[in-house]
DNA sequence: CTGAAAGCGCTTACAG
DNA sequence: CTGAAAGCGCTTACAG
């Protein structure tokens, strides 16, 4: 019981094995009915093309590029299991590069991987979603990429996010419904517009219940634990103390944890503090933070099927696909209170 | 200017392209004399074979199977950048599987990489480099395989590690010789080799510089920040308190960082603490946690060599060759105090 | 819109 | 120890 091959299909359909190939990579020349016929056989025995033959006779990388910040950065890491998982299935490797740090080293990462590596599709990592002379090299060099949660430009390329608003606005109203009243916030890096958008959701939770919170409840931080424990020294030093607070990303909730406990304060019974990410540091630290699950592996494997997948047609993609908006969940961990009292 | 095949070596060294074959496959049927010659010619032009086409007439996969336990965790994402890092000069993909800590699925896992996914190399990581059941699997199929900081059965495979005692004695000494006097130490979960390793390190390097501590010095730990924070609760509430704690991990030095900080002790004016490892929790705390980093891309770029490299001949590996350490480097931060005063 | 031919760069299996 | 032939499963380029 050997593997299916584009031969078989043929014989199946009566067709040449051209036709075949013609149909299994999207040529438009090919009648509709044949194309039916021969994507029903394709589909009924299963075919996935041999990978190894179609590289080496067309060339083609079959790589994909993933370029990101720091390749030991969590989210990068659960990132790269996700495309992992789904290139296993359609025979793409994955080539990872990193400009640590150093944001002008994203051009020629991108471009070694344009000119050398020969990658067939890229994938940018936030915050390199949003740099405009990648992005025009890109467009220049017309390689497919996609990007993950960009905030600049969202008419050059696919891209794949969550509702970050929405997210924000639900943990908010967590905190609510479990008796809080008076819920701080710490904003996130000011040049992300995730950022912008959690607090906004924030913002519209509270009004949703006709909460107010006082200016100083609010603080702005910059995504790291020690931007997360200056906001924390100053919201836990007012007079009067915030019941929870719900940091923009986990480091920073994990930060405010530690700084409660240095101000003798009980998490959650005096203080709740909510995170954002689920990044491993939200289940590592104790107690573990209740946060919002992105779904990094959800949106690795789809950004790989858009690259990869013939059927995903990257190329004609109209507008409105280009919009990948992905379902997001709610953790409650020990960090918060589970119940109004 | 294309690249350098089969052919053109052959022609160079004027022998059949089959001749040059069987020298990059290491096949012992070739003239010593013939075979340097050709070697030489292949460096010269830079040779490195064309993975598509070997795979398609080998039928071999090319695919390096990666078992862990969470994928997610730091430790396996650094492993994965390095082991994608190798694979890209050489051709090989990485399949990644986690057993999602039911241990007992790693044989599942592993059987099914033999079976399925057919690797032609497998890396066990740790804890699962030391289940039997599943060496068991892997010598009765002879499926190359390597095993990263093993504890059982050393002879079994090729295996890498680092001199987790050199690195222990290290680390320890340098708290020596920057004034501390009562340095207590939190061991690593109990079934670990490198827990033991560590530990004899720490009480090495005391002797050697005469020092004795007190039995209460000494805390059980699991290399959890929960655990950590448990040894440290009563290694903060002794009598008299250590100036400075070691514990075996990155994880359980921030337990102690957040309970000396709870406890209103100055981190590192008051007591130093280091950590092991030098995971992202190691940089994304504060103080940032002086650690010893593993060499964890080295190893993973080692392992993928002598899985894939033909040069390396996995399969006549002398039981010397079995052994690999790898340096290690310790990282000062700010967690301990840089100089005796 | 469809197909016959040639070839991608390597290896397997067979001769010698 | 070495080589000539055939083929892996697909695609490119050319015909019709």
């Amino acid at each position: 019981m050997s593997r299916v091959k584009l031969k078989d299909i043929a014989e199946r359909a009566g067709v040449s094995v051209m036709t075949v190939s013609r149909v299994m990579n999207n040529d438009p020349k090919v009648r509709t009915k044949t194309r039916a016929k021969i994507a029903a056989i394709a589909q009924e025995l299963n075919y996935s093309p041999n990978v190894a033959a179609r590289s080496l006779s067309s060339s083609k990388s079959f790589f994909i590029g993933i370029v990101c910040e720091f390749a030991n950065a969590n989210y990068v890491s659960q990132f790269l299991v996700g495309a992992l998982t789904k290139c296993r299935t359609n025979g793409f490797h994955i080539v990872i590069d990193e400009t640590a740090g150093e944001t002008e080293k994203a051009l020629s990462i991108v471009s070694d991987f344009i000119l050398i590596t020969k990658v067939d599709g890229l994938i940018l990592l936030p915050p390199l979603a949003d740099i405009p002379e990648v992005l025009s090299l890109l467009k220049e060099s017309h390689t497919p990429f996609v990007r993950i949660a960009p905030d600049i430009d969202l008419s050059a390329s696919p891209y794949i996010c969550m509702d970050d608003y929405q997210a924000a606005f639900d943990i908010t109203e967590h905190l609510v419904r479990t008796g809080h009243k008076r819920i701080a916030h710490i904003i996130g890096n000011e040049n992300q517009g995730v950022s912008r958008l959690r607090y906004q959701g924030y913002l519209d939770a509270l009004r949703s219940h006709r909460l107010l919170m006082p200016p100083e409840y609010i603080e702005q931080g910059e995504f790291t634990y020690k931007s997360g424990l200056v906001a924390a020294e100053k919201l836990l030093s007012l007079e009067v103390l915030p019941d929870a607070v719900f940091a923009s990303n986990d480091e920073m909730a994990a930060a405010v944890i530690s700084v409660a406990l240095k101000n003798n304060l009980d998490v959650p019974k005096q203080i709740s503090v909510v995170g954002f990410d689920d990044t491993e540091l939200a289940r590592v630290v104790w107690p573990r933070i209740t946060t919002i699950q992105q779904p990094i592996r959800d949106m690795a494997g789809l950004a790989i099927s858009l690259l990869t997948d013939p059927l995903m047609s990257f190329q004609d993609s109209t507008p409105m696909a280009k919009r990948h908006v992905l379902p997001y969940q709610l953790f409650i961990r020990e960090s918060s209170k589970q119940n109004a009292d």
